[in-house]
DNA sequence: TTGTAGGCGTTATCAA
DNA sequence: TTGATAACGCCTACAA
């Protein structure tokens, strides 16, 4: 067994030590049967004595392409994506593909800086949850000719994949589930709108508002500056500063987080839930269905998403003759006690 | 503006299409002063022109290493984990090296896979939850001359840096603040004892009993297959199927996803938290101060466990003097309304 | 200021 | 069955 000092054996050095010559290495690695037993034995012995490990920049650098896809997230510290990123990781494992995880923060430069790192790298394909999906920036990623998928969202031309679930009926099957329950005074939460999820689950529950005939001002629109749980306690607060009468019996949040911080802060300051205030949330994460009174949410398929996207990847990637293709799927609403 | 296909533009593309040689346009992208205006500015325009991204493999083959960081989870799901892993990337992003994320899942298999791939891609460094800090796969990444740090573990020998927190101390300071609030039944909740930090946490557990004097067989050990939230409902109903007398009043769970589980549990059997059980958690994640009944918990330094495991491995990377150092954070438990 | 040449580690082709 | 060689794209001496 060696100490490696310097810089680590190459196929050069193990056909030094084994006797043998550089391609008969290369063989050894990639047509085992082209070799004799006898010589291959000598060549493996000679790689594990030396602890040879493959330079997978000169590998690339001769085919082209890496064996690596990557995903952009919108926000590392929301379960849902992270539960994307592992269906995309099983889907890509199964082809024998690793995967790149970036994290947005919802900021557009870091987005960029990470799309133009990713190009760099040559990675296969690029899965994406974008700040904005008709930003220049993805234009530009498909014009150098990386295959580019967007996640959870469909950009306005369809000249991207898309892989995402239909927020507008998200929407409108949160708020129909609390007509339904007898609500007649119903606050949306969420924000900010240049998130196309949050416009679209809005746009929904203002749709099956309307279906109501209720007054339209009886939908109260909460505004917040994130998708987090903070910020799902500070609505809470200024549900609370309403005046009773004007109050709703019901909240429809944009995400889970905020239904969470909702939640917390309904039950910190006395206010019962489901009887004083209907609590539904968005995502269905792990965590709603374990919070203190679970949640009510909007459950939508995040493994599949992932799974699925990563699969249309890989065929703009080998497929000559791909189309773009927008998936879309259905989302479900799942009833607990938060809404009784 | 030109539409890709094929292979994508190189240096010697964009040389022959500003009609210079190849070596100046190295030195655009390079030493951009030794040129002079008129032509660096007909290079950037040619580059603009073809889409020109560089070609990192090719970078990283002539320079020997790559402007990656790797971190191999444990738990992508632990919003414990991915919060390390924002500490890591914000202090990589700092020194304009790109995080890598892998997740092992526990699995011993898994992890291996992930590091020969890791090595084979010449990261610069390997940040590691590990399945056994004492495995063998980790000495051979060392051996090949990675730098390699081990987070939220301590292995036996000291030939690696470590970035940990004390969890016999966590593990003292839960079970100590139950006896404070006067319990004298304790459930002890977690598992599976392969893991390290439930083994020490469960250490500390016994030594804050053993010094309070209280029969040995009244801190109750309820092991648990892993530390997911379902884990912590299946946990509850034995607690629930024990006979009153026997019952614990009080409980210390592994992790805050056994903690909102048991709490879940608790909830939807009509329990009361933390009137008839108490409940502890450990690693204070956002979603323990959020829920139904705000949960006690250990609190960990994640971020910082994360910023200080990428200056270490930097460090071992770039310092020829560099010493193995094991940092020991101090937890602090963060009381809540799950134990009054 | 610009151009030329060699090499990083791997793989595939072709010849022996 | 094995060996020699060229090429992938980039960077850095060194030469002009």
């Amino acid at each position: 067994m060696v100490v490696q000092q310097g810089r680590s054996a190459s196929v050069k050095d193990v056909a030094a030590a084994a006797g043998v010559s550089l391609g008969t290495v290369s063989n050894v690695l990639n047509r085992p049967a082209r070799v004799s037993t006898a010589t291959r034995t000598r060549v493996l012995d000679a790689m594990a004595e030396l602890g040879f490990v493959r330079n997978e920049s000169a590998r690339q650098l001769r085919s082209g392409t890496s064996r690596t896809l990557a995903y952009v997230m919108l926000d590392a510290g929301n379960p849902f994506f992270t539960d994307v990123a592992q269906g995309i990781e099983s889907a890509a494992a199964d082809v024998d593909l690793s995967l790149l995880l970036c994290n947005s923060g919802n900021g557009p430069a870091r987005e960029r800086a990470h799309l133009v790192l990713l190009q760099q790298q040559r990675v296969q394909g690029i899965l994406i949850t974008p700040v904005d999906p008709d930003s220049e920036v993805l234009r530009e990623v498909r014009r150098h000719g990386t295959p580019l998928v967007i996640v959870d969202r469909i950009g306005d031309d369809q000249s991207f994949c898309s892989v995402a679930v239909d927020d507008f009926l998200g929407g409108r099957l949160a708020v129909e589930h609390l007509l339904d329950r007898g609500h007649t005074r119903v606050a949306f939460i969420g924000g900010p709108t240049t998130l196309g999820q949050v416009r679209e689950r809005l746009e929904g529950a203002r749709a099956a508002w309307a279906a109501s005939g209720l007054p339209e001002e009886d939908l109260v629109v909460v505004p917040t500056s994130a998708l987090v749980v903070n910020e799902g306690r500070e609505a809470g607060q200024r549900l609370a500063g309403l005046p009773q009468r004007r109050r709703p019996t019901a909240a429809f949040c944009a995400n889970d987080l905020l239904a969470l911080g909702l939640l917390q802060h309904a039950i910190g300051s006395g206010v019962r839930v489901p009887e004083e205030l209907a609590i539904v949330g968005y995502d269905d994460i792990e965590f709603a269905g374990a919070a203190g009174v679970p949640l009510s949410s909007v459950r939508q398929p995040r493994q599949e998403l992932g799974s699925t996207a990563a699969r249309l990847v890989l065929d703009e990637a080998s497929n000559p003759d791909h189309e773009h293709q927008q998936v879309l799927f259905t989302p479900e609403l799942v009833a607990r006690a938060s809404t009784l």
